[in-house]
DNA sequence: AGCACGATTAACT
DNA sequence: GTTAATCGTGCTC
């Protein structure tokens, strides 16, 4: 029993409802052969140039290219001099939208993780959205390619569904300087622990 | 060519 | 609650 990878289409629609049903789905990164894997449990949604939230407000630059193209692919990009940022593209082809993952509980590969956290406890090695690529060892190199593909070494594979009562919507954050509405737009989704 | 700032984190007071 | 770390990106000159 090999568990289902989700396939392109499911990223093809409005980028807030993937952003929704991608909690409780599975993050599988292959590192050394071996497998690094979470659920995911924390995302934001980026919808379009006119979400001045999104990068894509700035239109399609070297950067943000990637958010044009096709959904069900990485958009990986570094930030603050230091850390890698994953996201899922989504919506057709030419219409720029991401949903930012930023967090995810650890399954399996721990040890990796913990080598790649230093010194830190299991509940943070991946509790942000810098800490996750930094523990699945995820960088820049992997941007553009399919979160749809089984053999490749990045994807996403359908887990436990997150009912509506655990899961918490609420503004995204880290954007202070962008002016409303987009600022409390509430495309953060939260999946309660308990 | 130069500059301000960022979808963050960890280590402070 | 505050702040340094650190550099690619996009904007201005």
């Amino acid at each position: 029993m090999s568990a289902q990878v989700l396939p392109e289409s499911f990223y093809d629609r409005d980028v807030v409802e993937v952003a929704r049903a991608l909690l409780g789905m599975r993050l599988v990164h292959r590192l050394d052969g071996q497998r690094v894997s979470g659920i995911i449990l924390e995302t934001e949604a980026y919808r379009g140039e006119a979400d001045l939230a999104c990068h894509a407000r700035a239109g399609r630059t070297p950067r943000t290219t990637v958010m044009y193209g096709p959904p069900g692919r990485a958009y990986i990009y570094f930030t603050y001099g230091m850390h890698w940022l994953l996201n899922c593209v989504c919506q057709p082809e030419g219409f720029p939208a991401a949903v930012l993952l930023r967090a995810v509980a650890p399954l399996e590969g721990q040890e990796q993780m913990q080598a790649r956290r230093a010194g830190q406890p299991p509940h943070l090695w991946s509790n942000g959205p810098g800490k996750l690529c930094q523990a699945f060892g995820i960088t820049g190199a992997l941007n553009g390619c399919s979160l749809s593909d089984p053999t490749g070494e990045l994807f996403i594979e359908a887990g436990q569904p997150v009912p509506e009562n655990m899961v918490k919507t609420m503004p995204r954050v880290g954007i202070s300087s962008v002016p409303e509405p987009w600022l409390s737009m509430p495309w953060r989704f939260v999946a309660q622990s308990d």
